[in-house]
RNA sequence: GCCUUGGUGGCGGAAUUGGUAGACGCGCUGGAUUCAAAAUCCAGUGUCUUCGGACGUGUGGGUUCGAUUCCCACCCAAGGUACCA
C-alpha cells in the first residue's frame, strides 16, 4: 500500500525546486509581471514560532496562484538584519554582532525551508550586507543632495538651490526648510564664507543636522523615535525616557506631508491603517496670528484653528520652553517664571502625561496687544501648551476651547461670551455648526464659515496673520548611538558636515573592542581606532592622523533600523546583484511597485510610512519608477499562544489542580505547554524533571487523579513558554498540514490563538486526497483515463469557481473548507478519473504544494506543477434542472419543493398553490401576496 | 475622549446583491472494525419541547412578505491615538 509519507516527499520536492531553481523570477518576460512582497523579518535568536509564517503561506499561495494565472511573478524574501538585540547580545558577550547575526539567518532561513516556500533565493537581502548598505548610505547622500521645492512639489537637487540663492538670494524661494533661515540677497550670498554657506544649505536639505530635544533612553544608551516610546518609557525594555537636546541628523519628511496625506487616496490599504497614518500626519486648517507685546518689541505667532473666535481671545498662554518667554517676562515675576520653567523641564514626558487634568500656569506680567481692538491681553506661560506643535503659543478663547476655558476658570481670567443664545457657565462651546458669533465686531451675526473667509482676509489685510495649514507630523531622528547600524558617510571639516565621496561607498563599520559608548559618551563608533576621513586618498585611516589638515571625523551615529527597510523592495528587483547600481532602470521600470504586501499593522506609522517617504522622495529625483511603495497591502493578524498556568500555594513549594484552587491562597505561574496534553491535564512526572524547583515539589491532585492546567490567550513568547515550532509541526504532520492549518484556522487579518488539537482535521484532509489517486487494489497508485461522470464534473467546477473567488478576495480559510468538501464529496463518487484529478491538483497545489506536486508527477508530468495553467471554470457543468425551492409562509420555511428551473414565475406559482401540503399550511386562509424569486425562494403571505 | 474594527453553538469560524442561520473543522455521544489501542469508516450533535412546534446571530427599536445582512439608539471587546490650540 502506498502510504502519504509527508516527511518523505517533502524533503523530495523541496530539494528538487532549490536545485532546479523552480522559482527563479527572471527580469524579461513576455507575461505579464506580478509583485508579491512580504515584510521581511528581524532575526532573532529566538527562532521562528507558529505565528510568523502565518503572513508568509498567504503570500506564498498568492505567489503560486498568480504563477497558475499566467504572471511572472516576483516573490523574495531577506533580513532586516541591523537591529538593537544583536547588539545587545554582542554588549552582553563580546560576539560580534555580524556573527549572531548570521546564525540566526541560517536558522531562520532552515525553518523556512521547511514550509516550502516559492521564494526566489537569488534575490535575498541583507540590510546589514555592506553591498546591501552601501546603497542605503548613497541613497542618504542623495537626500542630503536635495532641497524641496513647494513651488514644484518635489525635490530638487542642491546646486539648483545653491545656483538660485547665487543669482536671486533665498527671498522669494519657496522651499521647505528650518524656521530660522535668515533672508539674504544674491550679493550677500557670494559674500558668505564656505562655512556659512554649507550652514545656510543645511537648512534645507533634506536630511539636515539640528541640536533637537530627543528621547533620550540612558538605559538603553541611545535616542528613540516617538514611535520607539510608548507612554514614556521605551518600546524595548520598558525603561525611562527623558527630553534632552542633542545633535541629530533629521530627516524632513515634514515636507512631504501633504503628498503623504494625499496620496493614501491612491492606494489599496486597510481602513485602519490609512487612519492611523491620516492621524499620524494629523492635518490642521487655521491661521496664524501674531500678538505684539506691549513695550517691546517681541512678536509672538500663534496658531489657531479658529481664528473666528479671536473677539473671545482674554489671555494667551506660551509654553514654557517658548524662546521669548524670558525676554517678556517682567521684573517682579522673574522669579516665579524661572521656577515654573524649571519644574516642568524637570518632569518626563510621562510624569506630564500621568496627570493631564492637573491645570498649572504662571502669569509673566506682560501683556500683548490684540490686533484688532488694541485691548491688553495677559500673557501666561504653562505647560497644557506644547513647544513642538504649531507655534509654541496659543490665544485663549475660553467660550470656545475646553483646555482655555478650564485655564480660565482656575486662574479666574475673563470668559467673554462670543456665540449668540449659548451658555458657557458650565463649559466650553467648541462646536462649528449652528452657532452665530456676537461681541466680535465686525464678524457680528455671522456663522463659523462665514467667519473664517472674512477673518482671514481681514488678517492678511492688515499684516497680522494669514491661511496656515499645520501638520502634527514632526520630522524623523534619523540617529542612532548604537553600533549595529548603517554608519553615516558623512564627516565633518570645522563642525561642518561633508558628504563622502559616491564612489568610496560603502563605508564599512569599523571594529571596535566593545559594543558600549565612550566613557565620554560618545556612541561605540567613538571606540574605533580607525574612524577618520582622509580627504586626498578618500579612504578611511588612523584617529591620530587628526593633527594632519586633510584628514577629518567622521560621524560617530549609525542609521536607525528603519533606513534599511526603507528601500529593500526595490533592491530585490535587481536580478544581477549589479554593484554599481541600487537596482537598474530596466528592473526598476518593468517590476515598478509592489502589488501586494502582507505584514503586520504594528509598522502603520513607522515602516509604512518612512517607506512612503522615501519613495516619493527616490520618484521625485528622477531613480525610480513610482511613487508609492506598495499598491495593495493586508495586514496579517497575530497568532497567539495558549499559556498554561499551574498555581502554587503561596509561600510553599505545592501547586494545586486548577479546579480545586479555590480552597488555596495561590497565584499562577506559566508552565511550558510542552507537558499539557488537549484535556488541560500536566504531564506531572515529565515536569518534575523540567526545573529543580519542581522535582520536590508537591502537587495536589483532583478526585480523578488528573493535575489541570488553566489556560490563557497570550502573545506567543518564550518567556511565557506557550511558543509552538513550527518545525515540530511539520515533523508531526508534514508542511502542507500546517500551511493549510495556519490559513484554516480563521480570517488573515484576525489575531487568532494556535490550538494543535484541531490540526487532525486538516491532516485527515490530506490523507483522504492521497487516497484518491490511489484506488488500485491494496491502495495502490491509480487513476483512470475514462471521462468523468457529470456530478464527478460538478463538483470540480464547482470548487474552480470557489477557489478562486477566495483566492482573489485572500479568504484562505473558506478554501481550505471547499477543498474538504470536494474531497469528500469525490471520495463518495469513488471518482478517480485523471479528467477531474489533474485539475484538482493544480487547484490545491498554492497550498499544499508538496503532496500536488508528488501527485502531479505520479499521474506522469515531469515538469513542476508551477508551471500549470490554472483551469478553467466552465458554467455549464453547474447549471441544474432543478432546483428545489424552500416554500415559506409569513417568512417561515415550511417545506422544500423541487420544480424544474425553467419554469416562469407564473408558474412556479401555480405549482406551489396547488401542492397539497400548501394548503395545509394556509390553514383554509387565502393568499393575500405571493412573492417568487426565481431560483431561490417562495413565500406566501396569508 | 476621538478614530477604526468587530460581537453568530462547548470552541475556531461559514453564510454571494436582504431569501432554508450555524457550511467546514475541532470537541462531544453512539456504532462498525480490532484480542486491545492507534488509525479508519458510519450516524448524531444550537437551545427548549407536551414531539405539533417554539425560540435563536451583543441589547432595544425600525424598515420589509422576509433582516446575521439595511436604518436609529445603546452596551461590550480589541487595536490606534491623545493637553495638537
Amino acid at each position: 500500500m502506498d502510504k502519504y509519507n509527508y516527511n518523505e516527499i517533502e524533503k523530495k520536492w523541496q530539494e528538487f525546486w532549490a536545485k532546479n531553481k523552480t522559482f527563479k523570477a527572471s527580469n524579461k518576460s513576455d507575461k505579464p509581471k506580478f509583485y508579491v512582497l512580504d515584510m521581511f523579518p528581524y532575526p532573532s535568536g529566538a527562532g521562528l514560532h507558529v505565528g510568523h509564517p502565518l503572513g508568509y503561506i498567504a503570500s506564498d499561495i498568492y505567489a503560486r496562484y498568480m504563477r497558475h494565472r499566467g504572471f511572472n511573478v516576483l516573490h523574495p524574501m531577506g533580513y532586516d538584519s541591523f537591529g538593537l538585540p544583536a547588539e545587545q547580545y554582542a554588549i552582553q558577550t563580546g560576539q560580534h554582532p555580524a556573527k549572531t547575526t548570521e546564525v540566526n539567518i541560517l536558522r531562520y532561513r532552515e525553518q523556512m525551508d521547511k514550509i516550502g516556500f516559492s521564494f526566489d533565493w537569488d534575490r535575498e537581502v541583507r540590510t546589514s550586507d555592506p553591498e546591501y548598505y552601501r546603497w542605503t548610505q548613497w541613497i542618504f547622500l542623495k537626500l542630503f543632495d536635495s532641497w524641496y521645492d513647494n513651488e514644484q512639489n518635489k525635490a530638487r537637487p542642491i546646486e539648483e538651490l545653491i545656483a538660485h540663492f547665487a543669482n536671486q538670494g533665498n527671498e522669494k524661494i519657496n522651499a521647505a526648510s528650518d524656521e530660522d533661515a535668515p533672508v539674504f540677497t544674491a550679493s550677500e550670498w557670494s559674500a558668505f564664507d564656505e562655512s556659512q554657506q554649507q550652514e545656510i544649505l543645511l537648512k534645507y536639505r533634506l536630511t539636515y543636522l539640528a541640536e533637537t530635544e530627543v528621547n533620550w533612553c540612558a538605559e538603553l544608551g541611545t535616542v528613540l523615535a516617538n514611535d520607539e516610546v510608548v507612554n514614556g518609557v521605551s518600546e524595548r525594555g520598558g525603561y525611562p525616557v527623558v527630553r534632552k537636546k542633542m545633535k541629530q541628523w533629521i530627516m524632513r519628511i515634514t515636507a512631504y506631508a501633504h503628498r503623504l496625506l494625499n496620496d493614501l487616496d491612491k492606494i489599496d490599504w486597510p481602513q485602519p491603517l490609512k487612519d492611523s497614518q491620516t492621524n499620524w500626519i494629523g492635518k490642521s486648517k487655521g491661521a496664524i496670528v501674531e500678538f505684539a507685546i506691549q513695550n517691546s518689541s517681541v512678536k509672538i505667532p500663534v496658531f489657531t484653528t479658529r481664528p473666528d473666535t479671536i473677539f473671545g481671545v482674554s489671555f494667551m498662554v506660551l509654553a514654557p520652553e517658548h524662546e521669548a518667554v524670558l525676554e517678556i517676562t517682567a521684573k517682579e515675576q522673574k522669579e516665579e517664571v524661572e521656577k515654573y520653567i524649571e519644574a516642568t523641564a524637570k518632569r518626563s514626558e510621562r510624569d506630564r502625561l500621568s496627570d493631564v487634568k492637573k491645570i498649572t500656569g504662571v502669569f509673566t506680567g506682560a501683556y500683548a496687544e490684540h490686533p484688532f481692538t488694541g485691548e491688553k491681553i495677559p500673557v501666561w506661560i504653562g505647560d497644557y501648551v506644547l513647544a513642538s506643535y504649531g507655534t509654541g503659543a496659543v490665544m485663549g478663547v475660553p467660550a470656545g476651547d475646553q483646555r482655555d476655558y478650564d485655564f480660565a476658570k482656575h486662574f479666574k481670567l475673563p470668559i467673554p461670551a462670543i456665540f449668540k443664545d449659548v451658555d458657557i457657565s458650565e463649559e466650553a462651546f467648541s462646536g462649528k455648526e449652528n452657532s452665530i458669533l456676537i461681541n466680535s465686531d465686525f464678524l457680528n451675526g455671522m456663522s463659523y464659515a462665514q467667519a473664517m473667509e472674512k477673518i482671514i482676509a481681514a488678517l492678511e489685510a492688515k499684516g497680522v496673520g494669514k491661511e496656515k495649514i499645520n501638520y502634527r507630523l514632526r520630522d524623523a531622528v534619523f540617529s542612532r548611538q548604537r553600533y549595529w547600524g548603517e554608519p553615516f558617510p558623512i564627516y565633518y571639516k570645522n563642525g561642518t558636515p561633508y558628504p563622502i565621496p559616491e564612489t568610496s561607498l560603502p563605508l564599512q563599520l569599523p571594529e571596535v573592542e566593545k559594543y558600549l559608548p565612550t566613557e565620554t559618551g560618545e556612541p561605540p563608533l567613538g571606540r574605533a581606532a580607525e574612524w577618520a576621513w582622509d580627504e586626498r586618498n578618500a579612504a578611511v585611516v588612523d584617529n591620530k592622523k587628526i593633527d594632519n589638515k586633510i584628514v577629518f571625523p567622521l560621524e560617530l551615529n549609525t542609521m536607525p533600523g528603519w533606513a534599511g527597510s526603507s528601500w529593500y523592495f526595490f533592491r530585490y528587483m535587481e536580478d544581477e546583484k549589479r554593484a554599481e547600481v541600487f537596482a537598474s532602470p530596466e528592473a526598476l521600470n518593468y517590476w515598478k511597485n509592489v502589488d501586494l504586501y502582507i505584514g503586520g499593522s504594528e509598522h502603520a506609522t513607522g515602516h509604512l510610512l518612512y517607506s512612503r517617504f522615501w519613495v516619493k522622495f527616490l520618484y521625485d529625483r528622477g531613480l525610480v519608477a513610482v511613487d508609492e511603495p506598495f499598491k495593495k497591502l493586508i495586514n496579517q493578524g497575530m497568532i497567539l499562544g495558549e499559556s498554561a498556568f499551574i498555581h502554587r500555594v503561596e509561600g510553599e513549594n505545592r501547586y494545586v489542580s486548577d479546579n480545586i484552587k479555590e480552597q488555596y491562597k495561590t497565584y499562577p505561574i506559566h508552565v511550558d505547554v510542552n507537558f499539557v496534553n488537549v484535556h488541560n491535564e500536566l504531564d506531572v512526572e515529565a515536569f518534575k524533571g523540567s526545573g529543580s524547583e519542581f522535582e520536590n515539589a508537591e502537587f495536589i491532585f483532583e478526585k480523578d487523579r488528573t493535575f489541570k492546567v488553566s489556560r490563557e490567550v497570550e502573545k506567543m513568547s518564550k518567556s511565557k513558554f506557550n511558543v509552538v515550532n513550527p518545525d515540530d509541526i511539520c515533523e508531526q504532520y508534514g508542511a502542507d498540514t500546517l500551511r493549510m492549518y495556519e490559513m484554516f484556522l480563521g480570517p488573515l487579518e484576525q489575531s487568532k490563538p494556535w490550538n494543535t488539537a484541531g490540526i487532525t482535521g486538516v491532516h485527515g484532509f490530506l490523507k483522504k486526497l492521497w487516497k484518491l489517486y490511489h484506488s488500485g487494489t491494496d491502495g495502490k497508485f491509480l487513476i483512470s483515463e475514462k471521462s468523468a461522470s457529470k456530478p464527478e464534473m460538478k463538483v470540480l467546477h464547482k470548487t474552480i469557481k470557489k477557489v478562486q473567488e477566495d483566492i482573489e478576495a485572500f479568504s484562505f480559510n473558506t478554501s481550505v473548507s471547499t477543498f474538504m468538501i470536494a474531497v469528500n464529496e469525490l471520495s463518495a463518487l469513488k471518482c478517480n478519473a485523471r479528467e477531474v484529478l489533474e485539475p484538482f491538483l493544480i487547484l490545491i497545489s498554492p497550498y499544499a504544494p508538496h503532496i500536488a506536486e508528488e501527485l502531479w508527477h505520479k499521474i506522469g508530468h515531469n515538469e513542476s506543477i508551477s508551471n500549470a495553467a490554472f483551469p478553467t471554470f466552465n458554467e455549464s457543468y453547474l447549471t441544474e434542472d432543478e432546483k428545489e425551492y424552500p416554500i415559506s409562509f409569513n417568512g417561515k420555511m415550511r417545506f422544500t419543493l423541487k420544480l424544474p428551473l425553467e419554469m416562469s414565475k407564473d408558474e412556479v406559482e401555480s405549482a406551489v398553490m396547488s401542492h397539497e401540503k400548501t394548503q395545509h399550511y394556509l390553514e383554509g386562509k387565502s393568499p393575500k401576496k405571493i412573492i417568487v424569486v426565481p431560483g431561490k425562494i417562495v413565500n406566501i403571505v396569508h
